[in-house]
DNA sequence: CATGAGCACTTCCCGTGGTGGAGTGCGAAC
DNA sequence: GTTCGCACTCCACCACGGGAAGTGCTCATG
């Protein structure tokens, strides 16, 4: 249909006209083509050819008299039809050595892997950590740690291990503390953590003995700490040496953006369940402080189960086929490191 | 000293103009001055007052024919000899509720913090977490989480828990888990973690036994993973409302160091022994990318100890009674929250 | 001798108008 | 269908100039 849309001519000249503004960020004129890019075609040829691109939404004039630029439109088109394109082999060291290396634990695992995307891409790099929502629980241990405190920790089906302290409402001795993690593991292991949301929203009735209520009441503050995704962001300011962002309004616009993370995080965990790349471009973005960006983003996942998604953010004039390449590289990278550091079983 | 070398007269100008300033953002005339802050003395008075404090070295003009702007020198005498702006009634209870409140957790108070001082302040708010060198180590649990990986759990003396999952050379079972955590806690229990790290870098003779060896190296990794103090930095795009701020590179400068926030904790930490609240103005800061910046910090405490700082990070011209008062209030409230949250012992 | 008034001077700010360049659209020619 | 040439438009840049703000200096005055 698209492929209909657009002759031979007017695919080639777009195609130059996007590559050209990718590298400059400014208007490019028929002119530039002709000379840059088709040497064979005049500017005239050129014009008639954008003023179709023009009519059918694939460019657009800043002003009467400038150059031309991509639309959203023209961006979705390239984006579909290009190939990655592959990483050099130094980058795919420096990838493999910075985030695939053995010794980081889960949280500068992705701190790293926000850093090297962003370092890579020259973009902003994101990395949003597991959610819990679809994993089941194993196991909840509770350790008394002085006063009416307690250190909660969470284990997961698949290693996941997540710890945080909380306040008791009252003392308890250590033994009371142990029943009550037996009865909160009993109680909801092999469920899954949205399960145990939902049974927790509607409990029914309250169990008749005293530990049982408190094993309730805690097991509430146990899964609250943990309904929080964390996200990690790389290099915010790298995206502001893009000339898009010159602009004090428009930097400032995007520099809330990424103040506020739970929206954000909304936007990385949506659509988060398709395999491969995905791409969404300007407008295409359901946040509208976005629209002059460009997102990258790929999941990835521990087994079969997607865990999380990671990307790039981007001017909308990105540089897609390497980011593209770059983001894929990275969520498989970081797929096999969550596998080795889950598995790792006693070898004996 | 510094009060035989101004006059009564030039004083009140000095602080007209400071305070003009401060509102303003625009250097200020000696008509503005007669005007709005002392109809009784006429323009060419405050013009010779003002040619004498800028050859004391008080005031500054951006050009020959523009108003005069203070100099860091003439904050620091402002401020030494200011008295702070108490929090208003409602700011006070804002405070109390976000801060001060019940239920948060240690990080979920520090990060509160943050967000207060700055909305309040309407700069930058920064809490420095503390830092484990000074506080001494109770004991270390180690718990079998799957895996060749175990959770470590720290507790101090102080009732601060800390935990991090490590991955074990090898695979141990829960008994030699539960020893070698045995042999950590005795080894260095009652310790400073700065004293641990001294034992740890200079280890002598390795012990003999197999569990002695792994204690030492699983206790590097242990502490390894303690090292770093957390840097919570609360509305960094407040501070770019500032018009001082709205020239692109220096916002991108700013940013920078908002960014490494390796600096920014040596920042607050050093010379955070001091009670009371520090004021650290302009070109007083070793920190070259914050010259255009003052900074406000105070300590808190547990018990006598000081724990970490915090404060707020804004302009040279920061309205710095209400700063300094906000800053003061706030310490204190985390303070006394922290005591809180520690003692609460068992009430039976 | 400190204060205040007047005045000439400097500097910046901002709006104006002119100019050159880049790019288009269109009609005519190949 | 392609190319050429030309007239037109719009922006970006610069130089110019008036106006405002502020100073320093001088001199009169209590």
């Amino acid at each position: 249909m698209v492929e209909a849309e657009l002759g031979e001519r007017s695919r080639q000249v777009l195609e130059a006209v996007i590559v050209d503004y990718t590298l400059t960020a400014e208007p490019v004129g028929s002119r530039a083509v002709s000379r840059k890019y088709h040497p064979d075609l005049s500017p005239a040829t050129i014009r008639n050819a954008m003023a179709d691109l023009e009519e059918l939404g694939y460019l657009s004039q800043p002003h009467p008299s400038a150059g031309r630029v991509p639309t959203d439109k023209a961006y979705r088109f390239y984006v579909d039809r290009m190939k990655a394109q592959p990483l050099s082999r130094t980058e795919a060291t420096r990838l493999n050595r910075q985030v695939g290396g053995a010794r980081s634990e889960l949280d500068e695992l992705m701190e790293h892997a926000s850093l090297q995307l962003s370092s890579l891409s020259r973009y902003t790099g994101v990395v949003l950590a597991p959610p819990l929502s679809h994993t089941r629980l194993e196991r909840v241990d509770l350790l008394p740690v002085g006063g009416e405190r307690a250190l909660a920790v969470v284990v997961t089906e698949t290693g996941w291990v997540t710890s945080r302290t909380i306040t008791l409402g009252e003392p308890l001795r250590q033994l009371e503390l142990r029943e009550i993690a037996r009865l909160i593991t009993e109680g909801f292991g092999g469920l899954t953590f949205q399960e145990i949301q939902g049974r927790l929203d509607d409990p029914g009735p309250p169990p008749e003995e005293r530990l049982g209520r408190l094993a309730l009441t805690l097991a509430e503050k146990v899964f609250a700490l943990l309904r929080d995704r964390n996200l990690y962001i790389g290099g915010a300011i790298n995206i502001l040496d893009q000339p898009e962002f010159a602009d004090l309004d428009t930097m400032r616009m995007l520099l809330k953006a990424f103040e506020e993370k739970r929206r954000l995080i909304e936007l990385f965990s949506s659509r988060a369940e398709a395999e491969g790349v995905r791409v969404v471009i300007g407008s295409e973005n359901p946040y509208e402080e976005m629209h002059e960006t460009s997102v990258v983003t790929a999941v990835y996942k521990y087994g079969n189960h997607i865990l999380g998604s990671l990307g790039v953010v981007g001017p909308r004039r990105m540089r897609y086929a390497k980011v593209v390449a770059l983001v894929d590289y990275t969520a498989k990278l970081v797929s096999r490191r969550l596998d080795r550091l889950a598995r790792a079983e006693p070898s004996a």
